[in-house]
DNA sequence: TGAACATATGAACAGATATTCATATATTAA
DNA sequence: TTAATATATGAATATCTGTTCATATGTTCA
């Protein structure tokens, strides 16, 4: 029952075997980091706008800055975070080039995130 | 086709069109700024591996912090966090608190987020 | 009551991050 | 090849946020 390493808590007693059993089923800390990065990326206004504008429709980024009444640089610096977060894929179809979300993950992460918002 | 408010994009001609059927099938600002602070609460790795601790058992908060390796200070802080979006409880049992995930929406989210970063 | 334990919290600081600005790259049409 | 258009990107800045530190609050037991 001895406290080990740092006292994070100055006189506890720590149930041992509580921490033993949560730690055994803790998925590895790379896992927990990359989750963590993951919801990071749908964790920002903008980008979340960004999003549900491609839900329906593939969309350029000068339409996308249109559409969210965003200046094209801060789009094009979000959408480089969506789409190596693989969230978002792009195609180019002349001067153009067209955003779309990547799979269906994206679309049900976020569906069950606004089942938890609008109840 | 004219640009309104700002240029967004300096020459760019918008599809008008396109724009306006997006703006329709968005959700209102407030549903996607309240569902960016939802994922921005589970986008840090402390929170995040505080909710993987919660994942099957109920746990003190001295015992969260002996387990996770953090002060229970900061362990505290962030519950406070994770209370006030409604993704844990708690209850007093003596001197001690323990909390647990309010409900499954969390573990679906969760796993919603796993399935994308663990494939 | 007072001492020990358990948790919460305000203030301050350090590190992370979104936007802006200027500019670079890429494509098309003349 | 050059001009016009469309997008990307590096650097700088301002804001946001997580941890620490000190301390307050709340509970139990003697």
């Amino acid at each position: 029952m001895a406290i080990q390493d740092v006292e994070h808590c100055e006189y506890s007693e720590i149930h041992q075997h509580t921490v033993e059993q949560v730690l055994e089923q803790m998925p590895e800390e790379e896992v927990l980091y990359d989750l963590a990065e993951l919801f990071k990326v749908f964790g920002d206004s903008t980008r979340i706008r960004i999003l549900f504008a491609l839900y329906g429709a593939d969309i350029c980024v000068c339409d996308l800055a249109e559409t969210l009444n965003m200046t094209q640089s801060a789009v094009s610096h979000q959408l480089k975070i969506l789409k190596q977060s693989k969230l978002v894929s792009n195609r180019r179809e002349g001067k153009q080039i067209y955003y779309f979300l990547a799979d269906d993950h994206v679309r049900r992460i976020i569906a069950q995130g606004m089942e938890h918002v609008t109840e």
